[in-house]
DNA sequence: GAACCCATGTAACTAGTTACATGATTCA
DNA sequence: TGAATCATGTAACTAGTTACATGGGTTC
């Protein structure tokens, strides 16, 4: 396990907290590492434990006291020799490749959506990689304007994702040249069909002052794929609105957690098609961080909000 | 986790036993689990435990008795839906940009050195990659002759290793362009000197019938670096032989962990130059099941061979 | 005043690996 | 005879994630 060395690594430029080096962490693609606190809190007391770092600990009046972490000299030598040592390989793990060998005998159209979908996940990743590399600690340091390197770093990430959608460009011209035998035994995709929409997530369209929104409430099944966003685009379409008030039910455990690239490729095609969303939970639910995250960077936009009071997120909604 | 998926995919061709799976695992690089017992025969307890899989136990004469799995239709039900469901973003983890952030100061020599040590990883990990590839289940199977898409996945994976060193080709010319400035606070490499090897690993050089061999013996440290095979190199050109006998405690933890690459690396570079190489072990000595597999592939050929015996161990070696 | 930010930490869980244990058969 | 293959399983561990807990300060 590297992020021991990695936490060195920072602090042999500066020291720092347990939170700056979590943000850090967080805000950077290629530190694989997801920078929770159990992760940090723990490397550091380990580090502490064997002497590669010092702890000051600055009491702020009225405040949290911080913790902050200095290298020693035991800990310089350690992340030398860290550097001195062999390098790990390279390791990928892509879900598309075990579905493509699995699912051999699906029908062409179904292949075809299954790669659709992959391509959009990869972009989706890709902007956000881009971007969190932008801004990300390494991108812009105090002494030498940038790390040397990051020019290099930002070309490896970026070139992961474009060589991906080349292949997947390559992979589509491969099936569409494919005998699609209407005799054949196809396996069938189960669950794909578009009229689930209205019979699981039970929309109502609402009214207030001449304004109209479409309503999911918490008795429907939540927005568990892809395929639930355009529905209810269409649903918006059908009934001439872009306002979509979500009960807290609406938003399933896969969308509140980033990683599935669920919640990015929902609202990004909220922003595409100009709909905006509230979401009404209960005053106690807590959110996974990332997702909270996330939450506060939509405050900024004019897409997606979360609410306690549904009478606020209806005003917004209309607003 | 997608392993019970991708189980349940397997036994949608054939109905198979779990070692069959186990190996299966083991063999695919783009099945990215390691397929160690634990995984697979939890995997199966779970997926019998919900219906997904039917169990047929075979006893043999003689024999352990055999467990044959056949997926049931509700196994067959799940696996389509996990077809039809999201599909995972790719991700990766490339330790070499985090080492490259980190050691923005590092001196060019020693940048070059390590860009250098990841092409030969790189290089090694495709190569096994491409190896496995070509004789994994899925390149031939008895239906269709091979999968449909077999050749599609090959050329995704190596790409991923190709565009790898693409990459370090750029790096390596980026860093070649540098300037050099020798008065710059560097930060020292840490125990890359070449005399440590003759310190540490502690060599004799013995005879028997005329013939000479390198002993390594278990008091010096063990392999633990690239660097370290390189020096033993060195010592057996310099004492005209191509035959060293290695105590076991010269096999260090990461040289028996394949994932680490060590061993790779090491034997590669005993082929290069024609060295024959012997381990001896204490009986008890567990190895994990990665590297006892690695050892009986050598058993075909002339480079290392593993043995608990000295005096058999020298036989071969002088033989 | 609700929600978010900074800041620290712990408890409980999931995923995955290593090592141990057993025992027959096959092969050199 | 010793090691490898086939075959099944368990115990103990490491790495990593989610959720919970706390509390002052800031911002809308």
């Amino acid at each position: 396990m590297s992020l021991n060395h990695a936490i060195l690594g920072l602090l042999s430029r500066e020291p720092m907290t347990g939170y700056e080096i979590k943000k850090i962490f967080r805000g950077t693609p290629f530190l694989h590492w997801s920078g929770n606190n159990n992760q940090i809190y723990k490397a550091f007391a380990e580090l502490l434990d064997e002497g590669f770092v010092a702890k000051e600990v600055r009491h702020r009046e009225g405040a949290p006291s911080k913790n902050i972490y200095t290298i020693t000299d035991a800990g310089l030598e350690m992340f030398h020799r860290w550097l001195a040592g062999a390098v790990e390989e390279p390791v990928f793990r892509k879900q598309i490749l075990i579905r493509l060998a699995l699912a051999d005998r699906l029908k062409r159209a179904d292949l075809e959506r299954m790669l659709d979908a992959y391509a959009e996940t990869v972009r989706l990743q890709a902007a956000l990689a881009e971007q969190e590399l932008d801004k990300c600690w390494f991108a812009n340091q105090a002494d030498s304007g940038a790390n040397r390197f990051f020019g290099l770093i930002r070309e490896n990430v970026l070139s992961f994702y474009a060589s991906e959608l080349e292949w997947i460009r390559k992979a589509r011209a491969f099936i569409a040249e494919l005998p699609d035998e209407d005799g054949e035994a196809h396996e069938p995709m189960v669950g794909n069909e578009n009229e689930k929409a209205g019979s699981k997530m039970n929309p109502i369209i609402k009214e207030l002052r001449g304004k109209r929104y479409l309503h999911l409430t918490g008795g429907g099944s939540p927005i568990g794929t892809e395929q639930d966003a355009i529905d209810i685009i269409a649903l918006c379409v059908e009934h001439d609105t872009n306002a979509v008030l979500l009960d807290g039910g609406a938003l399933s455990d896969d969308f509140v957690r980033l990683r599935t690239g669920l919640a990015g490729a929902v609202l990004q095609k909220f922003v595409n098609y100009n709909i905006k969303a509230a979401a009404v939970v209960e005053h106690g639910r807590q959110f996974p961080e990332r997702f909270r995250e996330m939450i506060s960077e939509y405050r900024n936009g004019n897409t997606f909000r979360v609410f306690t009071d549904p009478e606020e997120a209806v005003e917004w909604l209309l607003g």
